[in-house]
RNA sequence: GGGCCCGUAGCUUAGCCAGGUGGAGCGCUCGGCUGAUAACCGAGAGGUCUUGCGUUCAAAUCGCAACGGGCCCA
């Protein structure tokens, strides 16, 4: 990596810089990886920083599915950076990658390698051996992923990472529980969960995937009792929860009717919400109706009979009312079909009601016995079945289909059903206010992550069910005794050999401590929930996991609780909620101190990056393309971290861009300074030979520092790299670099130039430190050449430097803002130059500035060389504010609307002498008298306006606060200037074609066959020679061009024959 | 249906918190430069600031509503 020679004579390693190539994005990140990984750089930068101030970080982790997508390349890019700025400014990070390696989504996947089905062929296969295929995967997949991860140049704890599968980290999980339980937040109970019937499993909240799905939406008429043909109706979308129904609800404060209709000859009363009856009739296709009775819901007293009792018996021993409830909205029927057994509303209201919870559905998503004639047919199979039935009974009212979202599970994508079951649940409701509390505590970015939206989430969200019924996962270590119902939870290992007598567990998942008992204080025997926890609880206990504790308690007193997390908005209700959670049942506080919310990818139209819509952009291709550089700046740089980022191809080209120009910009002066044998150390102290643009370039750089480390604090990356970027491209490239040009040129060692030499030279080296957190790769290479190169003692890396520091003794803040005018007053005079087609190699006579203001006066007076030299001015001519350049006519615009009415039948006559008239001194006699005389006529202000008449030779452009006007007349001497630049333009441009070295020199011959510009070039021969290292240069018209090289030119319409020969 | 966020030139965006003549980059058109050169620079065209209503002397900015997009929830 480093650049060193090796002397033969000598054996002495000397250190110099060394030239650079053209910018290759992979062959600087590869070699950049590779030194890091010689030199375990990021062990090192780690140590160097152990005594510095605590900063802990705790990674979310990815759940190992095999490749990162764009969105998890974003995330840990912010990571990364963030940790890379905190530790360059001196901070003890202690950070482990993270690896979320549990649960279904893992399960799933093995289940369709191994060709499986079902639970029953897992079990045939095996417990263990199904463990044990889930485990093998999760490792594999957490290999690859680190490479993709390190392939993004991302410093983080790859060799101990915190793997949620590792045994420590089940303890941590353990041990959380038994907080729990010894809190009371622990509860097992009886509630209506998300249930994946292929899964045959709980799933929580967060893992249901909502979709658009069509479902049967049909009206359904339930018998009132002791009332003939007398129906409530109600509507749905799950038939197949009909032969569980209870009960019926009604808004209380909704009116109900009750009225008459009539059908094929048939009369019936039906009772619906009286704002929906419309719809409903509609839907029944009824044609006449008569209200017979409206009446509030409050006082809809109703039994009714169980519409599938006949095909249901133990339907027949429940008693089924109409019941009052709130949720009831004025849709379809306005009155809600209620099935305890199979909905959160239901069950909640069957809880209030002392109601049945009656559930005759089965884990596999088929009816139990209790469905009577139904048993044994999988409720997927039933909604047809049912509505059969219904339409049997006359029960069917309409019939027909609705698309809505529906919730599946978030891996296998069956749709879920409701189910009644019994589940092991946090009770997190009981600590939602101090959770509330902790939220406030903690420092959001962007504030309204944890005030509205997070806190919003909070307030609405349940209890939480940790119980899953499956085998890849946190066994949940709780025992219960088969005599007395006493529980009892395992907080560590150590603990469960303890109690049980079994010692040299081969690991602690399934099937492991399955068969473990335990003996009860009763003297029976304790058996372990066969369940595995929710893949969400092993992740919110990374913050104390990731530290070894229960373990090492030493080091979560040292550490805890973070400093500092970072995930995406979908996070809100997983990962930020689930710590909280489990943090508060365990520590009373919330585990991390501040959280940066961020966004999501989306694709170039703002649509979510999906397989299906084939519009994914992978970090490899990106990488492929630019680089993972141009990648990171480019999700650094392109949105507030806060929002979403739409991806597009065209942006991060830009950003490449920017890249290839900061290294032209490092570039450029390589081969000068290494033909000047530049040595950085051999400076001491500033030049005194700086130029004023020398200062301001120090000075702006200053600012920039000051600009980035503001933006940081806030975690506002992108308005810490946008301004980088906005620096390499304005300040060095595009106004620097040129104004130092014709400084690197010269042939003498001469102060001037070292001066040019050191400022860039300290510009850009602070620029490596500045740029390190964010574009590791470059800043690398760049510093290595520029510092390593000329300084063995100088830190190893440039991650192991000091953040860059403002150096209060370069900001000159005056001198940044008369730079700003300068170069204003420069755009503006190309702009001139341009209405006149002057090129810009052709010198002009002068310009002219114009000021409005007395600070341009100032900036002129002060950069008077800069000015002259961009605009390529032979004079700089300085007005002061509010005068008027003498050169300047005025001509006298009349008003028609005043002369006319003042002078009428002479209106004309005066109009031809105002046009003849000495513009200058009516406005002067206007502006001091307000009235002027022409001939016999006395002319007053309002009867003429004023305008400038510029020479035609003379070119004007505005900028900001003034103007500029550019004398573009020709004289002998600027001909003899703009044809030799013409020339020497095209002898460089031929010098270039034969590849020559910068110090090589050459023979030329010119041949000119007009006589007049032969005259004028003639006149700048030693000029042209100087300038293109002309050893020898025959100027004439009637010579033959020669040499290694021959060209005709075509010069602003005279044709050249120039040839030049290499000088060996 | 609810919560939060976003909507500015063909594209990507700054400005919004703290109201006062909407700035960039890309692309396009025209021009310039030429020892950073498979680069670079300038100018021009391009805007109902999603829409509507309101507050105000004044609204891209503040408020309300609608529409479109995202995340989360029902």
């Amino acid at each position: 990596m480093l650049y060193r020679i090796t002397t033969l004579d000598s054996l002495e390693i000397i250190y110099m810089l060394k030239e650079a190539s053209q910018y290759d994005a992979k062959v600087v990140e590869q070699n950049i990886q590779k030194f890091w990984d010689e030199i375990d750089a990021y062990s090192r930068v780690r140590e160097l920083r152990k005594n510095g101030k605590k900063f802990f970080f705790v990674d979310g982790p990815p759940y190992t599915t095999g490749r990162i997508h764009l969105g998890t390349a974003w995330n840990k890019i912010i990571k990364d950076s963030v940790l890379r700025y905190r530790s360059m400014s001196g901070y003890h990070i202690l950070e482990r990658a993270g690896w979320d390696m549990h649960g279904l989504p893992i399960e799933v996947k093995v289940e369709e390698v191994l060709g499986f089905k079902s639970k029953k062929d897992i079990e045939t296969y095996g417990v263990g051996n199904f463990v044990a295929k889930c485990k093998e995967f999760a490792l594999s997949h957490r290999d690859e992923m680190t490479v993709q991860f390190r392939n993004l140049g991302i410093w983080l704890n790859w060799k101990e990472p915190y793997m949620t599968l590792r045994d420590e980290y089940i303890e941590a999980a353990w041990w959380t529980l038994k907080q729990a339980h010894e809190k009371k937040l622990l509860e097992k109970g009886l509630r209506v969960v998300n249930w994946c019937p292929r899964c045959e499993t709980a799933i929580a909240d967060s893992e249901v995937e909502y979709a658009d799905e069509t479902d049967p939406s049909v009206y359904i008429k339930f018998p009132v009792k002791g009332e003939e043909n007398t129906y409530i109706v109600i509507w749905t979308t799950t038939p197949w929860t009909i032969p569980a129904n209870i009960a019926v609800a009604v808004h209380p404060s909704f009116e109900y009717v009750k009225v008459r209709v009539k059908k094929d000859g048939k009369e019936e009363i039906l009772i619906m919400a009286e704002q929906l009856m419309k719809n409903v009739l509609k839907q029944g296709r009824y044609k006449d109706h008569e209200v017979l009775e409206i009446m509030l819901g409050e006082d809809l007293r109703i039994e009714y009979e169980a519409p599938l009792g006949e095909k249901v018996p133990l339907q027949k021993e429940f008693h089924h009312n109409v019941y009052l409830a709130d949720f009831v909205t004025a849709e379809n029927t306005g009155c809600v079909h209620i099935a305890p057994g199979h909905g959160i509303d239901d069950f909640e209201l069957g809880m209030k009601n002392k109601l049945p919870i009656f559930c005759p559905v089965g884990p596999d998503g088929r009816y139990t016995e209790e469905a009577g004639d139904y048993k044994g047919m999988h409720v997927r199979e039933a909604n047809k079945v049912v509505l059969d039935d219904l339409t049997e009974n006359g029960l069917l009212l309409a019939s027909g289909k609705i698309s809505h979202r529906y919730g599946h599970c978030w891996r296998c994508k069956t749709s879920i059903i409701y189910l009644a079951t019994e589940q092991w649940f946090l009770r997190v409701t009981d600590i939602k206010e101090q959770m509330l509390s902790e939220i406030e505590k903690v420092k959001w970015y962007p504030e309204w992550a944890g005030s509205a939206r997070f806190a919003d989430w909070v307030t609405g969200s349940r209890d939480w069910c940790i119980s899953r019924q499956r085998y890849w996962g946190i066994p949940i270590p709780v025992w219960v005794c088969g005599s007395c119902g006493e529980t009892e939870v395992m907080g560590t290992r150590h603990e469960l050999e303890k109690r049980s007598g079994v010692s040299k567990l081969p690991d602690l998942h399934r099937p492991n401590v399955d068969n473990i008992h335990i003996k009860c204080k009763c003297g029976g025997q304790m058996s372990r929930v066969p369940d595995v926890f929710d893949v969400w609880f092993d992740s919110a206990v990374a913050s104390w996991a990731t530290l070894n504790f229960p373990h090492d308690e030493k080091a979560l007193k040292d550490w805890w609780p973070a400093d500092f997390i970072t995930e995406g908005h979908d996070q809100t209700r997983g990962w930020f909620y689930s710590q909280l959670g489990a943090s508060m049942i365990a520590f009373g506080k919330a585990p991390y101190k501040s959280v940066l919310m961020h966004g999501f990818t989306l694709d170039t139209e703002g649509k979510k990056m999906s397989k299906s819509l084939g519009n994914v952009v992978s970090p490899e291709e990106v990488i492929a393309k630019f680089g993972a550089e141009s990648l990171r700046l480019y999700v650094l740089s392109q949105n507030a971290p806060w929002d979403d980022l739409k991806f597009s191809w065209d942006e991060v080209g830009n950003v490449h861009r920017m890249l290839n120009i900061l290294w032209n910009v490092y570039r450029f002066p390589l081969p000068y300074m290494v033909l000047d044998k530049f040595n950085p150390l051999e400076i001491n102290g500033t030049p005194a030979a700086l130029r004023l643009e020398d200062r301001w370039l120090l000075s702006r750089i200053q600012s920039l520092i000051k600009q980035v480390d503001a933006a940081m604090l806030e975690y506002n990356l992108h308005k810490a790299t946008r301004p980088i970027s906005e620096f390499i491209l304005e300040d060095l490239s595009r106004w620097y670099i040129q104004l130092i040009r014709p400084r690197t040129w010269r042939e003498s060692n001469d102060p001037d130039k070292l001066a040019a030499y050191y400022t860039l030279y300290e510009v850009l080296v602070t620029l490596t430190k500045l740029i390190a957190p964010f574009a590791p790769h470059i800043s690398e290479e760049m510093y290595q050449n520029l510092v390593r190169n000329v300084d063995p003692e100088a830190p190893q890396s440039v991650h192991m430097c000091n953040r860059a520091v403002p150096r209060e003794d370069f900001i000159d803040t005056e001198l940044e803002k008369q730079m700003n005018i300068i170069r204003e007053i420069v755009e503006a005079s190309s702009n001139a130059r341009q209405k006149l087609k002057r090129k810009l190699r052709w010198p002009v006579k002068k310009i002219v500035v114009a000021p409005k203001k007395e600070d341009v006066v100032a900036a002129v007076r002060n950069l008077e060389e800069v000015l002259k030299e961009q605009t390529n001015a032979k004079e700089i001519v300085l007005l002061s504010p509010g005068e008027t350049w003498e050169q300047l006519g005025v001509e006298v615009l009349p008003v028609h609307a005043t002369l006319g009415p003042a002078f009428k039948k002479e209106a004309g006559r005066v109009l031809a002498e105002l046009k003849n008239a000495d513009g200058k001194a009516i406005r002067k006699a206007i502006t001091e008298n307000g009235s002027f005389n022409l001939k016999e006529w006395t002319l007053t202000a309002d009867m003429v306006t004023f305008k400038d008449s510029i020479p035609q030779e003379i070119a004007q452009a505005g900028f900001s606060t003034g103007d500029v006007y550019v004398d573009t007349e020709l004289t002998r001497e600027i001909e003899c200037e703009g044809y030799a630049r013409e020339v020497i333009r095209r002898l460089q441009d031929m010098r270039k074609e034969l590849d020559l070295a910068v110090e090589e020199e050459i023979n030329a011959v010119v041949e000119i066959k007009d006589e007049r510009v032969l005259e004028l070039v003639s006149g700048s021969k030693d000029f042209i020679s100087g300038e293109v290292r002309a050893k020898s240069m025959v100027i004439g018209s009637g010579i033959e061009a020669e040499g290694d090289l021959v060209k005709d030119w075509d010069v602003e319409d005279v044709k050249m024959k120039m040839g030049i020969v290499r000088i060996k």
